[in-house]
DNA sequence: CGTCTCTTTGAAACGCGTCAATGGCTGTGG
DNA sequence: CCACAGCCATTGACGCGTTTCAAAGAGACG
């Protein structure tokens, strides 16, 4: 595993200690690590598999604001006391988690204050995330929308590969369509038509993306 | 002006020395006070006036995020180093502003951790307030997206008069436009037809919610 | 009094959601 | 080993909500 941001200028001894004092825990598929609305008792960093962070409707409904990997981290939240949870994190395949509970990540940051620089680092950057996707959805069509997800998959959790860059996550279309408000149908329309030109392929759930630059002037030409 | 979040508690020694740090700052109409995409140096509260936060379009086009009003800021992104603002403050009127340069303000928050934590605290809010809307955007349909912006206009920047909530943001229906990602022109319509229905009223500019459950209600129904 | 900004209203075109029907793939159990 | 169920993807047809464009009204301000 690549060394996780939330790491960055710490000293090798730091990071053991911050290690030691997290809890690993284990999560199956479906598990949820955090709840929405509940008191924000813990931090958790993914070590291994991937989550979703979900966020409930006012009708119940669930709905994906996007996938966490290893080396992100949840809960940041929970740096401020009495503050509750504002998305839920739910393990979309066998994962294991670092936790640290309130107290525990709020000593640390305590005494290691590149640490929280970290964490404030990585809430900034989250902002500035979730404002471009809001722009996104209040500016752009559709097939830009989805462009842009699939660009966003690829960059947060893509791999290389000869041919293009695969995405890693077990994404379904009705993933991409929460993501970018559509419906699962116009996703798999548009994601036909690209497959067609040869902008991507979907092979037995392997998404791979064979040219970015492409899909996303593509995305662009067709919400035009 | 009411005790703004960002001193809660201070003690008044601490607000007087936090005061005396700022520097004021006057803002005509239309005078920006942070760029998008500029070194993130200042740190900003809002005294008198408000402002508008709008962010870029890859486009160039502009388009409005949130008002901010007096005791709200702007800048929190400052305490971060070598982070660049994520979105351009802009007043909407004679405005007048405290600021704080980033050093400034990074000494103030190692000398009083209750105003980092306070300042972390807003962090979080904004980034449920971003979520939500953005949840906002993505699953619902535009009559309800107004009637939310329109509440949340109230909240925010709304004094209680006897017929209801009067909105005190200079707000045109292009403002609820670029706010709720749809246009003008059906903004327009929606407005005309709640106003038919006495759920709203508005009178050379001024705005004034009359039934704010009724006008929930409402776009629930025609959003449906 | 004229200009500028903001607003209103109508009519037409279109993007996209919705519904229905079908097919492929995976895992499970007889 | 095959049959079944369940999940996910595909594709077409239809209708509705919104955008778009055009044209005109209403204040506000110099």
């Amino acid at each position: 595993m690549k060394s996780p941001l939330l790491f960055s200028g710490l000293s090798e001894a730091d990071v053991r200690d911050l290690l030691a004092a997290g809890q690993a825990r284990l999560l199956k598929r479906h598990e949820m690590l955090g709840h929405q609305g509940h008191p924000a008792d813990a931090f958790a960093m993914v070590q291994i598999g991937h989550l979703k962070l979900v966020q409930l409707s006012a009708g119940g409904s669930e709905n994906l604001v996007r996938f966490i990997g290893p080396g992100d981290c949840y809960g940041a939240v929970a740096l401020v006391s009495g503050a509750r949870y504002p998305l839920s994190a739910i393990a979309v395949e066998p994962s294991q988690v670092l936790t640290w509970t309130r107290e525990a990540i709020g000593g640390l940051t305590e005494r290691l204050p590149q640490l929280k620089s970290n964490i404030l680092e990585e809430v900034m950057r989250r902002m500035s995330g979730v404002l471009f996707t809001a722009q996104d959805l209040a500016t752009t069509r559709v097939p830009q929308r989805v462009a842009h997800a699939l660009l966003r998959l690829a960059e947060s959790g893509g791999c290389r590969t000869p041919a293009g860059v695969q995405i890693v996550h077990p994404v379904t279309r009705q993933d991409l369509a929460e993501l970018t408000g559509t419906s699962l149908f116009t996703v798999s329309r548009l994601m036909s038509h690209w497959e067609a030109e040869g902008l991507l392929l979907t092979r037995r759930g392997a998404l791979t993306l064979l040219d970015p630059d492409a899909l996303e002037r593509a995305g662009a030409a067709a919400g035009e």
